[in-house]
DNA sequence: GTAAGGCCTTGACCTAAGTCAATGGGGCTC
DNA sequence: GAGCCCCATTGACTTAGGTCAAGGCCTTAC
C-alpha cells in the first residue's frame, strides 16, 4: 500500500520538488476516505483548503433549482479539486461527490499558500493546472452552446479513444446517466443518440463497451456535422 | 495622457509590486492599438505572450463551423487576456477581437515567467485572476446548461446593476447582437424575451437603457423561474 | 427463488428556441 | 437630401431535445 509521501510525489502539482519539500507537504496533509455517493463539499461552502484525489473517482457538478445536474469535471488520481477558493473568494463554486469509493488528501489553505510563496515551481505548477482547466472550460462552453448533443457525444468518444488508446474499442468510465449529465443532456436523449449512431454504423454498443466502427464519420460528426434523418 | 508605467501600476495583476519592479515590467511590455472589429488573436494561434487591456473593450469568443459565435468574456481596462498559453499548451483556446478602439499591452511569455518565478506576489495575483475566471466559467456553464434564456438575461441584468450600481436603470455596455452571443442565443430570441419581460412589467427598454421595474421578479426569474405564458 | 431497487430504454407528446424572410429605423457617407 | 448599411424587430414555421409514463433487465439482499 502506497503511503502519503509517495502519493504526493506522484501528483503533477508537486512535480519537481525536492524530497525535503515533499516531506513537508506530506506533513501538512490530511487523508480522508469517501464512500460512493458521499459528498466532499457543496457549492457555497466556505473553502478552507483543497483536495487531491489519491484514488477513486470524483465528480464536480452544479445543480439547478429543479434538481437537474450538470457535471463540470470528473477527476481521478492526481487531480486537485476545490482549489479555486484557495486563491480567490472563499466559497466553492460547485459541489463535489465521490462516484466511487475514494481516498483524498486535504491541504489547508494557509499552509499551502505559505508554501507556494516560497516555491516558484509550485506556483508555476498550479498556474499550469488552472490554465489547463480554463482551456477545458472553453471547450465545454463551446460544446454546450455551439454543438448539438450528437456532436458532443462524438467528441467525447474521440476523447476516450485518446485517453484509453485501446484501438477502436473504448469503455465508458462512468454510467450512461452520469455521461448524460456531463454532456449537458438527459439519459433518454443520450440513449436515443446511441441508437442513431448505431443505425448509422458509426458505433456498436454493448453496455459500457463502445466499438468505433467509423472513426472518420465520428470525427465529422464531432466537428458539428449532422446525423442524417 | 497616461503612460505605460501608470497603466501597469493600476492593473490588479501587478498590484503590490515595488516601483522598481513596475519599471521593469514597463520595460518588457509593448503597446499596440486596435480598431473596432480588429482581431487580436485567433483560436489556435501560437501564444508567445499575453495582453492586458489598457483602454477600450475586447471580446474573447469561440466560433462554430457554421459561423455561430459564443462570447466567453468581454474585458475592459485592467484585464489580462490570452494568458492560458503562457502556462500550459502553446495555442490560444479562443479568439479575441476589439469591439471598440482599444489599446493593449503585450507581455512576452518568457520575460513574464522569469518575473513570476522571482515574485511570489505576482504569482499569487495571477493565481487569483485565473481562479476568478474558473469561477466565472462555472457560472457560464450553469447558465448554458441549466437555465433557459430568460433566466440568463435576468441574471445578466442583475449583474449589470451591481457592476454599474446606478439604481434601477442600467445601460447595456454592448450591442444587443453581442449580448445575444454572450448569453448563448441569437438576436431574434433575445428581442422576443426583452418583449416578454416588458409585457410582464419586469423592465422597460429604450435602446440600450434598461429600467428594472421589479427587481424581485427579475431575481426570481434569474434563479431559474419561468416567464408565464 | 423471490423481492426490490437502480439503470437503461422506448414511445408519445410538448415546447423552447432556432431558421428564414421581410420590414423598419437610425446614423453614415457622398 | 438620397442612398446605404447596420442593427433590431416581427411573423410564420421547424426542430432538437426535454417531459412524462411505462416497461425491461440486471444486480444485490434475504
Amino acid at each position: 500500500m502506497d503511503n502519503l509521501i509517495s502519493i504526493v510525489a506522484n501528483t503533477p502539482l508537486f512535480g519537481g520538488l525536492s524530497d525535503e519539500q515533499l516531506a513537508h507537504i506530506g506533513g501538512i496533509t490530511l487523508e480522508k476516505t469517501y464512500k460512493r455517493g458521499e459528498a466532499i463539499f457543496w457549492e457555497g461552502d466556505p473553502g478552507i483548503g483543497f483536495y487531491v484525489v489519491a484514488s477513486g473517482k470524483v465528480k464536480v457538478y452544479k445543480t439547478s433549482s429543479e434538481g437537474k445536474e450538470q457535471i463540470l469535471h470528473i477527476y481521478g488520481p492526481g487531480h486537485p479539486i476545490g482549489e479555486v477558493p484557495v486563491f480567490s473568494g472563499s466559497r466553492f463554486p460547485a459541489s463535489a461527490m465521490a462516484i466511487e469509493k475514494s481516498r483524498l488528501l486535504f491541504f489547508p489553505r494557509k499552509d499551502f499558500v505559505d508554501l507556494i510563496s516560497k516555491q516558484p515551481s509550485l506556483a508555476l505548477n498550479m498556474l499550469a493546472i488552472l490554465s489547463v482547466r480554463l482551456r477545458q472550460f472553453t471547450v465545454q462552453v463551446e460544446n454546450l452552446s455551439l454543438k448539438e448533443v450528437p456532436a458532443r457525444l462524438a467528441s467525447y468518444l474521440i476523447y476516450l479513444t485518446e485517453e484509453q488508446n485501446s484501438g477502436e474499442v473504448v469503455s465508458l468510465p462512468i454510467s450512461k446517466g452520469q455521461l448524460a449529465s456531463l454532456l449537458g443532456t438527459i439519459p433518454e436523449t443520450l440513449s436515443r443518440i446511441f441508437n442513431k449512431m448505431t443505425l448509422h454504423k458509426l458505433i456498436t454498443v454493448q453496455g459500457s463497451r463502445i466499438q468505433l466502427l467509423d472513426r472518420e464519420g465520428i470525427e465529422d460528426l464531432s466537428s458539428s456535422g449532422r446525423l442524417g434523418e
